[in-house]
DNA sequence: TTTTGAGTTGTTCGA
DNA sequence: GTCGAACAACTCAAA
């Protein structure tokens, strides 16, 4: 009887799993198991630890009450799981961001044997190089072309049956995580995912080139936090796309995971340090009073509150918003963008690294993209882009739901706009904007210090 | 090696 | 209200 630990990370799901596959093939029957790490769930906020619950349930419920749940240290729970089951081999997907390649190196070199198969992306960091000279793109279109002519493999399905040991009563540990009071999430798990793929493939992926910014409709795909937990593999969505204006702009932004997933793994310090070092020697300010005001939603800014309440509310923001938030909080308040991707880690269900530390850093100017310096987001002007009825301002601020638009994007030109308390603007966006392309000056010219003595 | 064209998501101003 | 130009200059990718 030969058995294998097949050891789930971010990558909860049963089908197009070829890891779990491989761990089948090799053995008689498989050992799955979940670890949590204290130290990583302390960092993590509550509505996606509520997730993670949620998720490892229905993964239990798909290998019919079979996972193992432990706490502890990695490197102690497989080395008791090997030795109890007479096991030699744990079966993995790869890992490329900071933290699992870490902790993955860390089991290896205590003794544990892994065996690599599949990644979390269709084509793994580090594969899409420039021919010319073998280095890494640095730029997102030639990235995505040449990501496009390495492929992706075809899905594979999931497996036929699945014989997996009985966890002793002791490796049941589920979390027992509450959804905090007054929050909704999206529901959690693989089942979930391919619903809401299926809803998405029907009901917007056709029209997504046009509704993806609306941030009043349900336009996106909402997958980001099944991808990140591995419940849905982006090679199936992939696998069902095809070459439509609409579908390959969603394929787009498939590739952006990837990119940032590529950058990150090159560049591991930028997850929480600048990809363009002269942005560092900015002029900040500290956080203080406007952060917290950011934080809760109370900017006075109503696009910009909006999307903040609703990741408080959801531990979900629209994309649109995503940018708008943090253009407001780097540009408008001057306060480095590293507390708001912070911020973001609390309280986002979807949280990634890579795609939250480029995706801030791309806003923020000190990112892959050459982007303008003069590229300011309008808070005003976006709300009444992008939420053109308001009806995304009035779903997550009451105080305003007498308000229409487009009064309600501008509620200090309205005489009775304040009677319920929604706050004031904290700072004057054209004001704000000016300074801030003024301490940009101030990096941009500044020479390299000269020998003193020369 | 040198040159050339291009770069997710914007805003403002003036015609 | 709509539209094009200007915003200034740099890095990257590819020929």
């Amino acid at each position: 009887m030969k058995r294998a630990i097949f050891w789930f990370r971010r990558d909860l799901r049963l089908s197009d799993n070829p890891a779990l596959l491989a761990a089948i093939a090799n053995s008689d029957e498989i050992v799955p198991v979940f670890i949590l790490d204290e130290k990583l769930i302390k960092q993590t906020g509550s509505k996606r630890l509520a997730y993670l619950g949620q998720s490892l349930r229905a993964l239990d419920h798909s290998l019919e009450n079979k996972l193992h749940v432990m706490v502890g240290d990695q490197v102690e729970v497989l080395k008791e799981l090997l030795q109890r089951y007479g096991a030699d081999e744990v079966h993995i997907s790869e890992e490329f961001e900071p933290y699992g390649k870490k902790r993955d190196l860390r089991v290896e070199g205590a003794g544990i044997k892994l065996i690599r198969t599949g990644s979390p992306y269709a084509v793994a960091p580090g594969r899409v190089r420039k021919p010319s000279d073998g280095t890494p793109y640095k730029v997102y279109t030639p990235f995505y072309n040449a990501w496009v002519v390495h492929g992706w493999r075809d899905p594979v399905s999931a497996p036929k049956s699945i014989k997996a040991v009985t966890p002793n009563a002791g490796d049941r540990n589920f979390p027992e995580w509450p959804l905090p009071e007054g929050t909704t999430i999206t529901p959690a798990g693989e089942k979930a995912a391919h619903e809401r793929w299926t809803w998405f493939k029907k009901n917007g992926l056709d029209f997504y080139d046009e509704q993806r910014n609306n941030a009043g409709v349900d336009g996106t795909s909402k997958l980001s936090a099944h991808l990140k937990w591995g419940e849905i593999h982006p090679r199936t969505l992939l696998a069902d796309l095809n070459k439509t204006k609409a579908q390959i702009v969603f394929q787009k932004e498939i590739a952006w995971r990837e990119f940032y997933a590529d950058v990150l793994f090159h560049n591991p310090h930028t997850d929480n340090d600048y990809y363009a070092p002269k942005f560092k020697e900015m002029r900040y300010e500290k956080p203080g009073k406007a952060f917290k005001a950011w934080c809760e939603g109370k900017t006075g800014y109503p696009f910009v509150d909006a999307a903040m309440r609703q990741l408080l509310k959801e531990g979900w923001m629209h994309n649109r918003t995503r940018m708008v938030v943090a253009s407001f909080l780097v540009k408008d308040l001057h306060i480095e963008w590293q507390h708001g991707a912070d911020f973001f880690m609390e309280h986002l269900v979807d949280f990634d690294v890579a795609s939250n530390a480029h995706g801030w850093q791309w806003t923020a100017g000190c990112g892959t993209d050459a982007s303008p310096y003069y590229r300011v987001f309008n808070p005003i002007e976006q709300g009444k882009r992008f939420d053109e009825n308001g009806d995304y301002i009035r779903k997550y601020i009451p105080e305003l739901g007498h308000l229409r638009a487009p009064d309600i994007h501008e509620p200090w030109t309205v005489l009775d706009s304040y009677l319920n308390d929604y706050p004031e603007r904290i700072v004057d966006h054209a004001v704000e904007r000016i300074e801030s392309l003024a301490r940009l000056e101030e990096i941009k010219s500044r020479k390299p210090d000269l020998p003193q003595n020369a």
